[in-house]
RNA sequence: GGAGAAUUGGCAGAGUGGUCGAAUGCGGCGGUCUUGAAAACCGUUGAGGGUCACACCUCCGGGGGUUCGAAUCCCUCAUUCUCCGCCA
């Protein structure tokens, strides 16, 4: 959500950035404004209200002391048609305020100035390219192939205790994920993230705070009975950490990872795209965050997005670096790379990662804020990144590495799995 | 799940209808003293709206109500604690 200030000062700037994320209706930019003048002049109208009542109020409390009770009576009299008036005057407020909000809501991100234009991940800036893509010979086989092969995972049983996009993973397969979660989470907390272990379920100001509601809420799974949401990613309940809260800017960046199942209806997706391991209902991701100030928060992106590359090359996984262009960015997002790793049979590129910059846009929703220089009170800027997902990470190992003698793990994961291939 | 008690500023903790946005202590920040530090002393210290700046308004767990007036009374929800029940 961007401030109604920032939008006054800087409208045509919105605009242009706007227009790169393809966002039509930048008529809303105006209304916003125009709600907001008339949210100040009823706000402007109540206080006044209020305060005359109020200072009635007092005069009645002198008068009762001095045991004037008559013309105490009169007074009140006076305050009747005052009450009337704050009634429907805040009333109106609310109706407005509402208005505003929702207008609010409706506008994206304005996103950073190195993102270039474009309709979908078709158009992406392909910033990087590193490794060999494999070469497999003919007979190389698809991963959802090879998990029945070495029956590590398992669709069908995932589809009786369960559905689809619930696999059980058995044996070989278990182990090689949880050797990928203590990897990934290890790796995480060398490089300075705090491990943190959050609830899976959050409650509905969680999912307003990130931004997930109100307009994803058909994304996630929703458990009626106690109005809570199971997470779609771990960035949820980790970014709520710091909701409502004003932090203190000597701790920054305030890096926090950690891993969880995260839980995803996806709704409307079909084909090849969820073939396997490609798109679950539930999967493992290790998620990480930061928080900080608004000068530093590129170079912590571009950290951040070093960092998950060397997980990639400590995988051995041949992967390019994408800037996602204005049409395929987020919402919420002021500048995205992606990283794609190649899984050689399915001769694809896959995510596996996506680091983003938000900017204030959540701190804003969140009210995350710090005390700057001044001492004045800002809202700070939130980042987050996967590190990794383990799903496609898990095809691409399976497809890529796939020998006459088993699947081959990488020599970094050897001391996690306890095993040097799956046979 | 049942019964009872509680929820006040960063923390602790007063305040049960009338200048209470809220005593006091601790902590934080600034200063005096000191070669420096500690101690001591002085000052300062919640958030949001609004204003050029003031004024002014809102917020004492969330929401609603009573009243001329509410942190204080009522309703409701949430959370915490104690006891009972159930249970990994």
């Amino acid at each position: 959500m961007l401030l109604v200030p920032y939008i006054r000062n800087n409208k045509k700037a919105i605009i242009a950035g706007l227009k790169i994320k393809n966002f039509k209706q930048i008529e809303i930019l105006d209304d916003i404004i125009s709600v907001d003048d008339k949210r100040r002049e009823i706000q402007k109208k109540l206080d006044d209200t209020l305060a005359e009542s109020k200072a009635i109020a007092k005069e009645i409390g002198g008068l009762f002391k001095s045991g004037n009770i008559d013309e105490a009576n009169n007074k009140k009299a006076q305050t009747t048609e005052l009450k009337e008036l704050s009634k429907n005057l805040s009333e109106e407020l609310n109706i407005i305020q509402t208005q505003l909000t929702e207008l609010l809501l409706k506008v994206p991100n304005v996103p950073h100035s190195s993102v270039a234009s474009g309709n979908s991940d078709e158009d992406n800036e392909i910033i990087k390219n590193v490794g060999e893509i494999p070469e497999l010979p003919d007979n190389a086989m698809p991963h959802w192939e090879l998990t029945d092969k070495y029956d590590i995972i398992d669709f069908q049983l995932g589809n009786k205790i369960t559905g689809a996009g619930f696999p059980v993973y058995k044996g070989k397969g278990a182990r090689l994920q949880r050797a990928l979660i203590n990897f990934f989470l290890d790796n995480a907390a060398e490089a300075g993230f705090r491990e943190v272990q959050p609830p899976l379920m959050v409650n509905e100001d969680s999912g307003y705070g990130t931004g997930q509601l109100p307009d994803k809420d058909g994304q996630m799974y929703y458990v009626g009975e106690d109005k809570l949401y199971l997470i779609p990613t771990a960035e949820v309940p980790i970014t709520n950490i710091y909701r409502n809260s004003i932090v203190n800017s000597k701790d920054f960046p305030i890096r926090n990872t950690a891993y969880s199942q995260c839980f995803r209806r996806e709704a409307g997706s079909y084909g090849k795209d969820v073939r396997g391991l490609n798109r679950l209902h539930q999967f493992d991701k290790v998620e990480i965050v930061v928080i900080e100030h608004p000068n530093k928060s590129y170079d912590r992106l571009e950290e951040m997005s070093n960092y998950v590359q060397t997980l990639l090359v400590k995988l051995e996984l041949p992967y390019r670096v994408l800037r996602l262009c204005g049409g395929d960015l987020s919402f919420t997002s002021a500048l995205t790379y992606d990283m794609e790793v190649y899984s050689a049979a399915q001769k694809r590129w896959l995510e596996v990662s996506s680091v983003s910059n938000f900017e204030s846009f959540q701190a804003n929703r969140l009210k995350l804020r710090f005390k700057d220089e001044n001492g004045k009170t800002t809202l700070a800027h939130t980042l987050n990144g996967s590190a990794l997902a383990l799903p496609r990470i898990v095809a691409a190992l399976l497809e890529n590495n796939q020998t006459n003698k088993g699947i081959r793990i990488p020599k970094a994961l050897i001391p996690y799995t306890g095993f040097e291939y799956i046979d």
